[in-house]
DNA sequence: GGAAATATCTGACTAAAATCAGGCAATGAG
DNA sequence: CTCATTGCCTGATTTTAGTCAGATATTTCC
């Protein structure tokens, strides 16, 4: 244990130090590397400024200044969108914020290129391979979970993203008004609970837990975001509304789910739930679980 | 190809945000980062001022008044050392920077651990093992050949490491007076030319070719340091000498090796050298090689 | 011994990164 | 309609990072 720490330090050194150097030659050339940074997050459809203030950390009075001086020098505007909140403004590359996107990620292709270069063929490849590895691990271990109002903007983002994708997996489609109105109140304390996992400010999956009757609570609204899937997001949202449940001295927690949603079907076998009699209806179910809580 | 610049400029991406985050929240809460990092690099044994400036790669002026405020903060003291060359210092932790070291260290296995924490323990064993081979790779392609002056301070710090490598490698010990004095100019241009390998600013490994007659070249000296041993240096510095060979009109390059040095004797072998018939009266060599440049 | 080179230090300076407090306009709850 | 909140902006200011041109002391070369 104490030799992969070791191990992580020293791939944290190294890595800093290279890439370190690395960006500052390419990416910070004749510009501060924070402006670099912003116009990529930018990127081609335009971002909100929230959500850049977000991904990149940034206090939002510094944020300003930086797209403020993009707007100087021509390669970015930012406006409030037409129709949406009047207050959150939207940032979007001009036509020669575009070409300088170009020619950065040209730059980062080099960079990326001067790294391979001094490598045999097997060692580049064997570098990529892991490199792949730790990116998809990384990331893994870089989802927070955290409890929000289900009203809150990140539930909310989630929950579309989600009914979206019922709807199109789901053959008969999906009517989210026929799904038994459920009052989303019903996630919040004391009666329920909604997790956010998030992923460098921004949102990759959600699930939440309400109670159904005394000692016996509901899991209901599970979805992980495809970008992430297959890193255990799912598992770790079902396990910690299993210790939600636990803290609010529930019994049992129950389930439903769609012929179709395979994967998470598989999901609640393999974490302890077991297949019970219809206990609701729920006209998009078709399977139902439930788990007793230690 | 462009699959992997892809996949590498991800990786850039993922890792860059993911460690910077940590490595701000970590280390460099209530002072600056570069203090840390110069604290670190002293470490508990003292280190040249020269060798951290290379180290982290900084000026002259700006570690001058790093250093500086270490000593105000009573964390390290720089003086010459006795004996020494008078003009060089040395900097060295007081009693309360061993314990703002320790202090670095715990914070810095804390960072380690809350990358591992989220994870499963097969994934956290997935990710220390792929982070073991980025850490290789990356230090691999970071290392580059310079032409030096043989007199040069890398190119003598190198070879006082191969000496003393042949002394405690060889059965019958080694004596560099015996080894038919070997005249450092024939390394330099237009005669020869001496390569050092080096790795964030310190020397690595080194290699020198010189003429022993008109289109007839020697490769000698050919060491690669123990800390990246079995990341293709020897090759790659054999390849390069050859390479200056070739820009010399040299039609063959010759060199020799001594029985216990096996792995260089299969480095020349897999490199299209050919072994020939005793061609100096080196007391240390037992076999000799030799491979006609195209 | 004197000139050139080396290793560090100092002062003056600049740019980048970031924080803070206050301000204004749009929004939403009551 | 009012008032607290939200989202962003501005000006003032600080910290961090880094450069550059000498200054100083020591060593090395001739």
């Amino acid at each position: 244990m104490s030799a992969d720490i070791a191990a992580i330090r020293q791939f944290n050194r190294t890595v800093t130090r290279r890439l370190g150097v690395l960006n500052e030659k390419y990416l910070g050339r004749d510009r501060p590397l924070a402006e670099s940074r912003i116009l990529f997050e930018i990127g081609s459809k335009g971002a909100p400024v929230r959500e850049l203030r977000e991904r990149l950390g940034l206090d939002s009075g510094y944020a300003s200044r930086l797209l403020r001086a993009l707007e100087r020098k021509g390669f970015a505007t930012t406006a409030s969108k037409a129709g949406e909140d009047g207050r959150a403004k939207f940032a979007r590359l001009t036509r020669s914020g575009h070409t300088e996107v170009r020619r950065l990620n040209a730059l980062s292709d080099d960079l990326a290129q001067s790294m391979l270069e001094p490598l045999t063929r097997e060692q580049a490849a064997r570098m990529v391979s892991a490199m792949t590895e730790v990116d998809r691990l990384l990331r893994a271990s870089g989802i927070e979970l955290t409890p929000v109002d289900p009203r809150s903007a990140g539930a909310q983002w989630c929950l579309g993203r989600y009914f979206d994708e019922l709807s199109s997996r789901f053959p008969e489609g999906y009517d989210h008004g026929a799904d038994g109105a459920t009052d989303l109140d019903d996630f919040r304390p004391p009666r329920g609970c909604f997790l956010v996992a998030s992923l460098f400010g921004g949102s990759v999956g959600c699930g939440g837990i309400r109670t159904l009757a005394p000692r016996m609570g509901e899991i209901k609204r599970l979805w992980v975001s495809p970008q992430v899937r297959g890193l255990g997001v799912g598992r770790r949202l079902l396990e910690a509304l299993e210790r939600v449940g636990r803290e609010r001295k529930m019994r049992r927690v129950r389930l439903d789910t769609h012929e179709s949603l395979t994967e998470a079907r598989h999901l609640y076998r393999s974490s302890g739930y077991k297949e019970i009699a219809q206990f609701n209806d729920n006209p998009y179910a078709h399977h139902w679980f439930e788990k007793t809580l230690e």
